[in-house]
DNA sequence: GCTCCTTGGGTTTTT
DNA sequence: CCCAAGGAGC
């Protein structure tokens, strides 16, 4: 509908300025939007979008690539407020791994898989598909399995392949990983499978051998917009450049200072070099900054002004006024540094009411940190949710019904196979397992033909023949149901209730886990019921459903009420509040130990860059007051560690912050400190009867 | 084959 | 402290 294209906010540019403008006026060919943190780089990318649509550009030649699902919603919804819903809803807007998703879903043809086939593997598939081969190998040493396959996918994404890609010499891990490589490659296409990696260059792969479906893309898409270009790596950046084409439309916006995820393979040179890779490219700076405080400002140009990477050399200019002071508080540990926080919240909230808690988040460099934070909000009954952690897909009930649905679907996806195949308990052990894993490997049979043929292997004993059989019986059922195109909630239902879900779990899980154990198999029923509302129940359907649930329920599915927010200093990007406190800035968490650590992989200067570019990431969240929190002491796997402010702080003149130490508050904490006492004097007394037991944890 | 216990080893960020 | 792997006992 034209009536929202035409309207003045979309075409009235004067709200904009000089930079902005000339942004969002841009045409064809590529272009730099260098955006500093909060200059307004969604604004323009959205408007130019608007106004792109207004000249009569079709919204479905359009993509836009974000770098989370969440902020692709985020920024369909800012288009369809410009544009209209309907031209919104016809333009892509999404991640490139969606993107590889949609792309690859619909040239399966071109791909070689019949029926469309293929399941999408999370970590913890791919993790499960490396133990088995650490296991086949013999590996003998138990290996870090997370750090094997880091390193297959910085190889990956940097288009090695398992044959090509050459390990670091003395390097225990990059040895493994060789071995393994090839292995984990083979194994994904014979269980028909791709990890999130795959989905990028298995993408750029089908492009570039293929001039038939490239040239049909590069037809569907002539304007090609990519956010966070900062955190792309080789492998998206070719995808950027295969369905550029000749067209070569393609406008990225990023911040060189934001490049938090080299450790994932992003590679900052993209975006440093993109004049070089785009010729003749149009480079805009936007440095004028519409978010936070000059008090912020200056916290945030101090941290970068130490930096020694390689850097555009952007200063953000404030617009706003000096604001509130930033404070430090250097607390004694990490309960008082939470309580402080959650008194601050109290006593800031109550100050100004029009402070919501929706405006308020706290920032951690790892998720552990999250935890003593949530219990003091908890007792002081602030709402608040946590971004991050365990994530609904990945818990053990929602994964075991997947994983039935994806067996029933596609059988030889053999990561699925084993996870059920002996859930729950079926008299189909280790053992067992091992010789049906045998004969099938002597036959070139599947992990499923095997189970099918199971009575005729003569060494399984009867109790696992029996356990096949009634295994074979759940899955057979329920592909029949499938192929009957039952809606697909029917049938995870009648599963639950064949593998007899709902008892196990509640033997399995004393008292309140049961209740949220069972909830979450509801939600994932709930889930397939809407979508059998929208859609039909055909195996196909349903098997496109669960490859896009595997990228889009990695995350959360969280609604943002009048809460607390509380997330890593990496899922904060993108994000503002207007009180934001950045806590445990400490050497070892900023920067964290394991890219100080010598022991680990080569600590350089680079990863240190990188900790301090997160620091300012965390920092140019807050919008108007920005509180820094450190501890003094903390306890690591049990044992108490002094610590040292971060190097970052250290790097910030005094004079940009006021400083206070908090060791010990009135109020609730006094009680608590009584209390500490009391129990000391029982424990003592204790020790001299000879009574002494030892003390049971306090935590539920 | 299953469950419970001991032991040893490691500390992060996520599409 | 927390998890995973391996061993003992049922």
């Amino acid at each position: 509908m034209s009536s929202h294209v035409s309207s003045k906010e979309a075409q009235d540019f004067s709200d904009l300025n000089p930079s902005q403008r000339e942004a969002v006026m841009h045409g064809e060919g590529p272009m730099l939007v260098l955006a500093g943190a909060g200059s307004g780089k969604t604004r323009v990318v959205t408007r130019r979008i608007a106004r792109l649509i207004a000249a009569g550009v079709a919204p479905s030649s359009m993509m836009a690539v974000t770098f989370t699902n969440k902020a692709a919603a985020e920024m369909r919804e800012r288009i369809a407020h410009l544009v209209g819903p309907r031209s919104a809803k016809e333009m892509r807007v999404m991640t490139f791994h969606s993107f590889g998703l949609e792309l690859l879903g619909s040239e399966a043809r071109a791909l070689g898989l019949r029926d469309g086939g293929f399941t999408v593997y999370d970590q913890a598939d791919c993790s499960a598909t490396i133990r088995e081969i650490l296991r086949s190998i013999d590996a003998g040493k138990r290996f870090d399995i997370a750090a094997i396959l880091a390193r297959i996918s910085l190889a990956k994404n940097a288009f090695e392949t398992a044959e090509s890609w050459v390990p670091r010499p003395h390097d225990e891990y990059d040895e493994i990983a060789r071995e393994v490589f090839p292995r984990y490659q083979a194994a994904l296409r014979s269980f028909h499978a791709f990890d999130f990696d795959d989905l990028v260059t298995e993408t750029v792969s089908l492009l570039r051998r293929r001039e038939d479906v490239r040239t049909r893309w590069q037809r569907k898409i002539r304007y090609l917009m990519v956010d966070e270009y900062q955190d792309t790596n080789a492998a998206q950046l070719e995808l950027v450049r295969l369905i550029a084409g000749s067209w070569r439309n393609v406008v990225v916006v990023g911040d060189d200072d934001q490049s938090i995820y080299a450790w994932r393979g992003a590679d900052i040179t993209n975006i440093l070099n993109f004049s070089e890779h785009f010729q003749g490219a149009r480079v805009v700076k936007l440095e004028e900054n519409y978010r936070s405080s000059a008090s912020v400002l200056a916290i945030a140009n101090a941290v970068l002004s130490s930096s020694r990477g390689k850097r555009f050399g952007k200063v953000l200019k404030p617009t706003r006024p000096e604001g509130a002071r930033v404070e430090v508080a250097v607390c004694l540990d990490p309960e008082i540094e939470a309580s402080f926080l959650v008194d601050e919240i109290q006593r800031a909230t109550t100050a100004d009411p029009t402070l919501t808690h929706d405006e308020i988040a706290v920032l951690y460099r790892s998720n552990s940190q999250a935890e003593p934070v949530e219990q003091a909000l908890k007792e002081a009954g602030i709402p608040h949710r946590i971004i991050g952690g365990q994530k609904f897909y990945e818990r053990k009930e929602v994964k075991d019904l997947l994983a039935y649905l994806r067996a029933a679907l596609a059988p030889e996806d053999e990561i699925s196979v084993r996870r059920v195949l002996n859930y729950p308990a079926r008299g189909i052990g280790e053992a067992s397992l091992q010789k049906l894993s045998s004969y099938a490997v002597a036959r070139d049979l599947t992990l499923w033909q095997a189970v099918e043929r199971a009575i005729d292997i003569d060494a399984l004993g009867g109790a696992a023949v029996e356990g096949c059989r009634q295994f074979e019986q759940v899955v057979t059922v329920t592909r029949q149901m499938l192929e009957r195109n039952t809606p697909s909630h029917q049938v995870a239902e009648e599963l639950t209730r064949r593998i007899g879900l709902k008892e196990d779990l509640m033997a399995a899980s004393p008292g309140e886990a049961f209740a949220r154990r069972w909830r979450n198999v509801e939600s994932l029923i709930n889930l397939l019921k809407r979508r059998d509302e929208r859609g039909p129940s055909d195996l196909q359907a349903v098997n496109d459903y669960l490859r896009m649930l595997t990228l889009q329920l990695s995350e959360e599915e969280e609604d943002a009420r009048r809460v607390v927010t509380l997330c890593t200093m990496h899922g904060a990007k993108g994000l503002e509040w207007r009180l934001v406190f950045v806590i445990g800035v400490e050497e070892g968490y900023l920067p964290h130990t394991r890219t100080t650590d010598p022991k680990a992989t080569a600590a350089s200067d680079q990863d240190i860059e990188e900790e301090r570019r997160l620091f300012y990431v965390a920092v140019t969240r807050a919008r108007e007051k920005l509180w820094l929190t450190r501890c003094k002491h903390r306890s690591s796997r049990g044992k108490p560690m002094n610590r040292t402010p971060s190097r970052f702080l250290l790097d910030i003149p005094a004079e940009l912050y006021d400083q206070r130490e908090v060791s010990i508050r009135p109020g609730p904490d006094y009680q608590r400190m009584a209390q500490g006492a009391a129990s000391v004097l029982k424990a003592l007394d204790a020790l001299k009867d000879g009574t002494a037991r030892p003390v049971p944890r306090r935590r539920p």
